[in-house]
DNA sequence: TTGATTGTTACCGG
DNA sequence: TCCGGTAACAATCA
């Protein structure tokens, strides 16, 4: 599984079904996980949802349950009988007929309603939700001259977009990662979203990640299927990929198909 | 055992 | 205030 926010979204929508009544345990062995883990437990679960890679418990006793995977929290479910935890589980929820066991998250604690609305106001348009405005993110983009691709992977400004989606949805609308945010044109910055709306829809759909066209059924067995992202050649020109970093994480462009912006050395 | 990694936050200096 | 950089943190796998 890949803790993304289409990991989170999924998540989302299959725990309706496990209809939580129960947090069997939580283990905290840092000490700093799981803050009010008393609170909610023998509450009944009424709603979950995300807000970008945040995914929210709702509880009867207007207490929420917030978990962000971060780099390497797995979400796994099982059918009940329950068994031994495997790994650094932090939480167990336990339902009627399934168990989930949520493991090594970087966020796992309990928000009272006031907190819990300040996360979501924090968050930016998620690229997954119907209410999103786009228009929003674009606000905040074309008022700054921070590069493209620290913006869209910037949670307050738009929600949903990881390291690897960022190189691919560059790619595929031949934006260059460089390009100040100001420079970026409204019709260019529809389609951007446009584009990463239906990307990580398909992820939500395939639980992986997949931002090739031509990707049939039979492919998507694969964790990863992508254009660029850790990739030597461009798979449209067959020019080098020039791999440079961004806030210290890994970004990847074909300067042919995305050309450097003027201005930038 | 070591290094890399699909992420976020806090903190600090310019 | 806003920005960009850095460190810290987390768990797993190769």
């Amino acid at each position: 599984m890949v803790p993304e926010g289409h990991t989170i979204h999924r998540a989302a929508r299959d725990h309706h079904q496990i209809f939580v009544n129960q947090i069997l345990k939580i283990f905290s062995p840092q000490g700093r996980f799981a803050e009010g883990a008393n609170i909610i437990n023998q509450n009944l679960c009424i709603n979950v949802e995300a807000f970008g890679k945040h995914l929210l418990y709702h509880f009867s006793n207007n207490q929420t349950l917030q978990i962000h995977l971060g780099l390497f929290g797995r979400i796994r479910k099982h059918k009940l009988p329950l068994k031994e935890p495997k790994g650094a589980v932090r939480v167990r929820l336990v339902g009627q007929t399934h168990v989930v066991d949520i493991n090594g998250p970087n966020i796992c604690r309990v928000l009272g309603t006031p907190e819990a609305l300040l996360l979501m106001k924090k968050i930016g348009p998620d690229l997954l939700r119907p209410d999103a405005k786009h228009e929003v993110a674009y606000k905040r983009i074309a008022a700054s001259k921070a590069p493209i691709g620290r913006l869209i992977m910037d949670q307050s400004i738009m929600a949903g977009v990881g390291n690897i989606y960022r190189s691919e949805i560059l790619w595929r609308q031949a934006i260059h990662p460089q390009t100040p945010g100001r420079q970026i044109p409204r019709n260019t910055f529809d389609r951007l979203w446009a584009d990463a709306k239906y990307l990580l829809e398909l992820g939500v759909k395939h639980n992986a990640i997949i931002t090739v066209d031509k990707a049939k059924p039979s492919n998507i067995k694969y964790r990863e299927r992508v254009n660029i992202f850790g990739k030597d050649k461009c798979p449209k020109c067959k020019g080098e990929i020039r791999q440079f970093t961004i806030s210290s994480r890994r970004v990847f462009a074909c300067e042919t198909c995305q050309p450097v912006p003027p201005n930038i050395a």
